[in-house]
DNA sequence: TTGGCAATCTGTAACGTTTCAGTATATTGA
DNA sequence: TCAATATACTGAAACGTTACAGATTGCCAA
């Protein structure tokens, strides 16, 4: 036995390094190229030296070096998420995170979480990745009918998905929720209950959802012949103390809503809060219908009315469809439209 | 101009291909060596050679290609932020990430988002970060007193924060919320409300805060001569149904509680349900002291008593502890806990 | 027998970076 | 003047992987 003080032997296979494909290489007698093709079933390796390899691999648990693949292929095994760190739901970030890992599991890819704030333009964080080839695809939220990261990731020839649609007339992947049928249903529950003058809480104005939910609102209002009370000076966005105030004002006039459709459930919480400020009673005086993202509401007020959005669906949608396109999948076919459950009042 | 149509030039530094060393070379002409120290401020770099290099590579928007650095160095710039995706708060998570993400975003860190479900073991994940080397840095919440994972990183040296502490006579970074100090005043809070028979919903058992929450519930029970009705069955880990149920079934026993201290915002909802379930009205017939993380419960119930717990600033403190041990800085000084807030009745 | 060809396998180069071991030039001391 | 030394720079090798362009073998048709 020959030892080597300094230098790494050549072919050395021993001890406590990670194994790389040169370790494999020395344990089957076979040549690195060899190996590295028998590992992802190249068709010209003979069947017994293919079977043998894998095995040997897979004894000594051989990974490859991301490092390695990444420099001389460029394919990164990283799907990032990007978000708003100010302006998302809170529940949005855990559950869409918990979807697109349980999609990523079983697969090389690992989670790149990147953030934006306020100030920036959101396109920065999206040409910051494209630009240094940091991840194989991208997940955007907040998507806008004109999307200037979607069209530059169309560009660029970037497989992303969306969270919600554009309106470009491009086709990408994307999941949404169908907030049209959310804001019709809810209106046509309310006026079965005889709520004829409703108001309407947005999402945040110049998102694509924005537009469906107010459709949706506007559409089901002249069907059934109920009214709208405007409330334009409030969204999702705002904070809680304003939605509050902006609530109670409203109440306190003669010609108030008998009914309000809010898009998000932390929103709802300061909607029921301006409505108590102003003495009047839910369930009595006024009835809410709102989106919830997990199943707090009715612990918060009985009589609320709430339609589930699951944002882990959400997520693994997405997952799924960004790595359907990185696998070649045709983008047309990477879309999905999930349908809101019915407007469910507190069951015992 | 000599064109060369399939191999890529040597000395090419035209156009639309990311920068690399050689173009900087290339266009200072000097060695790729040369640059590559001028850009870490080598010492055995001539001044004005230093200036000039990284003057081109500012305009040129040079940025090092990760993989190459990971390859040759190990170094992959990345932080790892492992998650429960069970039993994690939902907004433990966002914002913990938001934290995080605050203090990387002017470093060449990225962060990673390392889930592990209740199946695993929770040193799996773990084990698969430093395995394949895959992060710089490790974040790992949920921590125990005798934590097996922190012990195996501390093994294997690798750098790593935890959110919580652990007990084991090992010192490495952490960051935590005085849950002693907390249970206490509530305790001490209550009690001068003239609640005297309290009940702890406490965390998750095993983790190292329980502990902490318990003792301090404890000795400001004998501090104060309150009682303790036991309710051990209840942990915040649970579902919202089983603590409601649990809740309402002690509830409606003679020997109830006046009091509660709840660890968590979301079981807190449960207990108020509960206790309502109960035919008991919160404020009159009992109070309840919840920690919560963002500033919800009041809208819930005004007569709830809230303390807050920043997990922004956790992600923060534990961030700036991970880099600061990967900076060589001595992981017993990279330690801090948080100071709970007061009490806090409902503010108009 | 020979040429051709399929089936298997292999060495070399390259991805972008840093480190090692220099080299070239100027400067110093005697 | 010469050697020693400091200063400023450089090429080659290596990290682990894959793609390219062969190389070797055996078999079959002519």
């Amino acid at each position: 036995m020959d030892r080597r003080i300094t230098k790494k032997g050549d072919d050395d296979a021993s001890g406590k390094e990670r194994p790389t494909l040169k370790t494999l290489a020395f344990m089957t007698g076979l040549g690195v190229t060899t190996v590295s093709r028998a590992l992802k079933d190249a068709p010209e390796i003979g069947a017994e030296t293919r079977r043998r390899v894998q095995l040997v691999a897979k004894q000594i648990g051989y990974r490859p070096n991301r490092a390695g693949v990444r420099l001389r292929t460029g394919k990164t095994n990283v799907i990032s998420l990007v978000l708003n760190t100010e302006h998302e739901l809170m529940s949005f970030v855990s559950d869409i995170i918990y979807g697109v890992t349980e999609v990523i599991a079983d697969t090389p890819y690992h989670l790149i979480v990147t953030p934006y704030s306020r100030s920036q333009d959101p396109l920065d964080p999206v040409r910051y990745l494209v630009e240094t080839g940091s991840a194989d695809g991208v997940i955007i939220s907040r998507t806008q009918p004109n999307d200037p990261r979607a069209r530059y990731m169309l560009e660029r020839g970037i497989p992303f998905a969306t969270h919600g649609r554009t309106d470009m007339g491009l086709v990408h992947p994307y999941h949404d929720f169908d907030n049209y049928a959310f804001a019709a249903e809810a209106v046509r529950y309310l006026a079965g209950r005889g709520r004829n003058r409703l108001a309407l809480v947005t999402p945040p104005v110049g998102l694509t959802y924005h537009g469906h939910t107010v459709a949706g609102f506007a559409d089901a209002l002249s069907e059934v012949g109920a009214s709208e009370v405007p409330f334009n000076t409030v969204s999702i966005d705002q904070s809680i103390e304003q939605i509050r105030m902006r609530t109670a004002q409203l109440m306190r006039r003669k010609d108030r809503p008998d009914g309000f459709v809010s898009s998000a459930a932390a929103a709802t919480l300061a909607i029921v809060a301006g409505i108590e400020d102003a003495g009047l009673k839910l369930g009595r005086d006024v009835d809410v219908v709102s989106k919830q993202s997990s199943e707090l509401l009715h612990l918060f007020r009985r009589e609320l009315l709430v339609v589930n959005e699951n944002f882990r669906l959400a997520g693994s949608e997405l997952a799924r469809a960004v790595l359907g396109w990185i696998g070649g999948a045709d983008p047309g076919t990477l879309q999905s439209l999930s349908t809101p459950s019915e407007v469910l009042p507190y069951r015992g």
